[in-house]
DNA sequence: GTGGTCGTTTATGTATACATTTTGGTCGAT
DNA sequence: ATCGACCAAAATGTATACATAAACGACCAC
């Protein structure tokens, strides 16, 4: 645990800041004070900046044009686009890993996990943390897989919203949600677009993956349908105001 | 001239250093140090800290495991892969404006641009500085006319390495490339464009889009291969080792 | 009631000193 | 020749004091 980050006061404010951000302790479109949050952290100023800075470079914070920072509010139609820019970004992974052929161990990967979240499946009862974490993982060699340094940065950055991460608004246990149903028709998605890229064909790869982000949407839309009171629960969901 | 980062030394320390960037001034890979870095431009640690997040938030800088910051690499295909970026974030832009109906001020804020464009090949020469101005105007109306925050964020960021932005490896004037007449196809391609938004048609949108982007890609690809030494006249092509 | 000005308070920008970590070079052992 | 340990120098992280700008409230004029 020697490298710089893991243990500095600005990495942990970043840390507390997020969550507090993500789970709505800090009111949406609130202005965030350097002085406070540093007596409240119990740290000096200059770690708080740089964890300020740090927190809008994500897009949790937005600058202030006179200084200064404020919790950045998404409306529900920002929280859509957000989601469609990843299925964008992905759907640009899936199609250049097809034109540019993939990498056969990463593509075996990609396979490895496909099977691996079958398994999931496999008792009367979907396994959903054990799905939630292979789908994380099918998510990022899926980013691997394009074999871009570009595109993999730029998803991994759009990946960092909560409620737009492909495992957003998938919670640890299926409770909130009546669809389990939709976890197998998402493994379906996965399957296909691994067998499309491995089959070279970049346009159906592309479709698919821009489909399979949709997930996120629909349950994003069930959320707000149902009114559930899930702040708690589904990480930024806080930050959606409408 | 109130606004906090239009006067502010970390401001100035900012345009700088990415100024010394962008020319070369910084070898590729070099890494930048603090000290001697504030110390050249005679001003404090602080302000210089500031910048090279900044920078890193920019992707000039890449932050090192072990804390500092060094000037970012791109190889050729990273540059590629930005520039194709720009055009699939273009492309949805387009596409969702089609998709979700243009604002009519918007549209019209296009299509007067185009005509604007029309009027700098009325000439026998081409008057590349202004087409170069209503191209970037152009883009940023194409953005804005999605309707989407999160679009705008996103082609705003993306445009900001300079070789992936609509105006990449578009001189002052014509003398480093031979293939001015492609000016006139890539007009032809913002009035398809525009028209393509206005009938609601978002596959087509998206493809000239994307399609449009390449023309970056074609200059990139120009540049490399006659070893032009440009470094001084094109933004950022320092950058590029292979 | 509204808008502008002024003064005070508060917040951010900056410099600097100190603390801690990283880096690079040297030396010794294998 | 290579690797690991050690140490000093350099770099980064942090705290704090000071400087400057922004924000806010009070007051006055129209």
């Amino acid at each position: 645990m020697s490298k710089v980050g893991a243990n500095t006061h600005a990495t942990r404010a970043l840390l507390e800041l997020r969550e507090r951000i993500l789970t709505g302790e800090f009111g949406v479109g609130m202005r965030l004070y350097e002085v406070p949050v540093a007596e409240q952290l119990e740290i000096s100023r200059t770690p708080v900046r740089d964890a300020f800075a740090r927190l809008a470079e994500e897009g949790l914070l937005d600058r202030l044009p006179g200084g200064g920072y404020a919790v950045r509010t998404f409306s529900v139609e920002d929280v859509i686009d957000a989601i469609e820019l990843r299925g964008v970004l992905e759907g640009m992974a899936a199609r250049l890993a097809a034109e540019r052929g993939p990498d056969p161990h990463q593509l075996e990967t990609m396979q490895k996990i496909v099977a691996e979240i079958d398994r999931c499946f496999s008792g009367e009862d979907v396994n959903i943390g054990r799905y939630a974490e292979l789908n994380a993982d099918f998510h990022e060699a899926l980013a691997v897989v394009s074999g871009s340094r570009t595109i993999q940065r730029e998803i991994e950055r759009a990946t960092k919203l909560p409620f737009a991460s492909p495992t957003a608004f998938l919670p640890e246990n299926a409770r909130y949600f009546p669809q389990t149903h939709s976890f197998r028709s998402a493994q379906e998605q996965h399957r296909a677009l691994t067998a499309a890229i491995e089959a070279r064909e970049g346009t159906r790869a592309e479709a698919i993956a821009r489909e399979h982000a949709r997930i996120a949407r629909h349950n994003l839309e069930y959320v707000i349908g149902e009114d559930i009171n899930l702040d708690q629960h589904l990480p930024g969901l806080a930050l959606i105001v409408n």
